[in-house]
DNA sequence: TGTACATCAGTGAACGCGCGTTCACTGATGTAC
DNA sequence: TGTACATCAGTGAACGCGCGTTCACTGATGTAC
């Protein structure tokens, strides 16, 4: 919201970077990915359709800096929800909801992550900001000695993931999931119904 | 494999809407959503970029029609795995697990399933050929009384689907996951490891 | 079996468009002295 | 505090391109008689 379009007597515009990236989630939101193009996105902020250029390599890495901003809330949702609960079991449930909340509220980033239409930029690794680690701590302290922590975080990770995709694919009635509370709310009951391996 | 291109010496290429659907899912592989574009289809079959006009209303309904077809198979392949089996637990495993190969097997066409970016053609109905409902039928089944069968049909949905997504990103190692039938076995691993709800 | 004709599935030229990217430039900002 | 200068973040014109879509057309196919 705030400072997003370039103020008309300004040459600098002074956070474009941001600016653009915001921006641009909207307009991946109204067209989709396919629909992105780094003039459109100028056009909004209020700049020219060069300047952009001044803070990323093309468009790719336009696309790619939306997915490490996901990925960096992801982490920190889940460190957020996780704070202050010992019980390995709770704080899984808490990393469970805080994802389901955030693909349910931040939709765009969530489908970015793992569009895998993106390439890395030479240079820059793949990170998730240790996002995925995190849930892999997290399930591996649920999950008994004779159980493969990987495939515990899969389970703990597909959960909310595909509850998330359910609900934005609209096969979830929206009385039922039409609020990130709802959602969250939805997500610790299937978790609840879940404590066969990892409770 | 068969007749995908046109030979020479033939005015009709006798199939090729089938061959364009083929062809946009490799298109896809290589490039992308983005990256598809009809004239690249014809390219690819040998055929004048305005051919595809007579089997596609346009670059919508050629996308829409490979998310048609995934729904196809994706019902067939669960109906296929379900048939013969009475217990609706095993039912329900044996749907899951032909869910996680699907995706698997079919990444393209399962990606464009859920894209959302696809409009419904006008005249069409948003249409999954039935793969929905059999997964609420069986998990329905298996469901105890007092639980939502819409809900447990979300968890048992989830973990094939989630595990799928894993498995596509990259994030599980190839060495446990590079075959179909690996994949359909991590499935039915994860399955076992969640009789509390629903055994 | 042969012919006339309607229908269908291709062709290829043409249109207009928005895009990504580059370039020489200019205005604003910050810093050394 | 003032000035010179380097650096940075914008501008706007220009490029070349591939795309979606339309159109009048033509070759092939199937069917009625």
């Amino acid at each position: 919201m705030t400072r997003r379009k370039k103020t008309d007597d300004t040459y600098h515009h002074g956070d474009l970077r941001d600016a653009l990236l915001e921006v641009a989630a909207e307009v991946v939101a109204e067209r989709g990915l396919q629909g992105l193009s780094i003039r459109e996105c100028a056009r909004r902020v209020g700049v020219s359709h060069a300047a952009p250029y001044r803070h990323f390599a093309d468009k790719n890495a336009l696309v790619y800096a939306l997915a490490q901003q996901g990925f960096e809330w992801l982490a920190a949702a889940g460190r957020a929800a996780m704070h202050g609960l010992d019980d390995p079991r709770d704080r899984l449930d808490a990393y469970g909801a805080a994802y389901a909340r955030f693909a349910f509220e931040h939709p765009v980033h969530h489908r970015i992550m793992f569009a895998s239409e993106i390439e890395v930029p030479e240079g820059a690794e793949k990170s998730d900001a240790g996002a995925f680690d995190l849930l892999v701590e997290a399930a591996a302290a649920v999950a008994g000695p004779d159980q493969d922590p990987e495939l515990a975080a899969v389970a703990a990770w597909a959960l909310p993931h595909g509850l998330a995709m359910l609900v934005l694919d609209g096969r979830i009635p929206t009385e039922k999931a039409g609020t990130g509370d709802q959602v969250e709310a939805l997500a610790r009951r299937l978790f609840a119904m879940w404590r066969g391996p990892l409770g």
